[in-house]
DNA sequence: GCTAACATTGCAATAGCATTGCATCGTCAT
DNA sequence: ATGACGATGCAATGCTATTGCAATGTTAGC
């Protein structure tokens, strides 16, 4: 329903345009993070600058999380956790598929505690594994 | 002494030029890693290209390992282990400090075992953790 | 309904990093 | 010496991210 899309858009503080709702329902669709590119290409004719400002506007409500997976290209995948803007703790685990070469967040796999040398003080962790995804894992 | 930076790159199968030697002395000279630009700025009038390229080869050869600390430009610095090309299991995490701007490579803070879901197979894994290092912290 | 204020969108343009092609030059072995 | 090969330097390009500005849509007040 777009009801539902519209209402996840509002409870984030979005204004619900239909630009929004649309690249919105896309990302529910998605498996994978995916990249401006791959909206770009995935969604009908649409303004490739406008889509990067409604990632941005995602991600600073908290709504979506980038990811630096090494490629170049930062990708986005939508927050399961109840982030707002400031508070942006995706402590899950990304996964980057060598094979497929899709990256893939991994919400049930967290990133352990860190003990740091003396005065070093964590405000953000970002963990990226790279190898073989369940799906091209062969045998 | 010049003689032991020369015997390092033969160590790693590295020709040891001129500018290669000078690079490498650079580097070791740094506290925190850096990208291309400052290793531009920072050694005397060289080409970029050249500068890019001597990175690229230190760090097949195992010399140099590359960081994406999120900032969008590259950072280098030395590896500590015994690297070799195909094997770069630099399994230290890296500190990017959100004061200085300043990436650091922690290299007693090993990433831990992580498991992952059923079917991912690890090949590598990048920790990069962001807060305020021990020189910005303040009290 | 009209209008002013504001948010959103779309186009153009730019910046910055990464990367390749090609010509030149140096070095080393025969 | 010369030929092969690696290294260097210049030019050019691709790609992603980002901003400026104008046009357009949207909302609230009258």
């Amino acid at each position: 329903m777009t009801k539902d899309i519209e209402h996840r858009l509002k409870n984030k503080d979005i204004n619900p345009t239909a630009m929004r709702l649309l690249v919105l329902d896309f990302l529910t669709k998605q498996v994978a993070a995916i990249s401006l590119n791959d909206l770009e290409k995935g969604m009908g004719p649409s303004d490739r600058i406008t889509l990067y400002r409604t990632l941005k506007t995602f991600e600073e409500k908290g709504l979506v999380h980038s990811i630096e997976d090494g490629t170049g290209a930062t990708k986005y995948a939508l927050c399961e956790d109840n982030c707002d803007g400031d508070h942006h703790h995706d402590l899950h685990v990304h996964f980057y598929c060598n094979t497929c070469k899709e990256t893939f967040c991994l919400p049930n796999t967290k990133i352990p505690e860190i003990s740091l040398p003396k005065r070093f003080q964590t405000e953000e962790m970002n963990l990226i594994i790279k190898g073989i995804c369940d799906q091209c894992h062969s045998g």
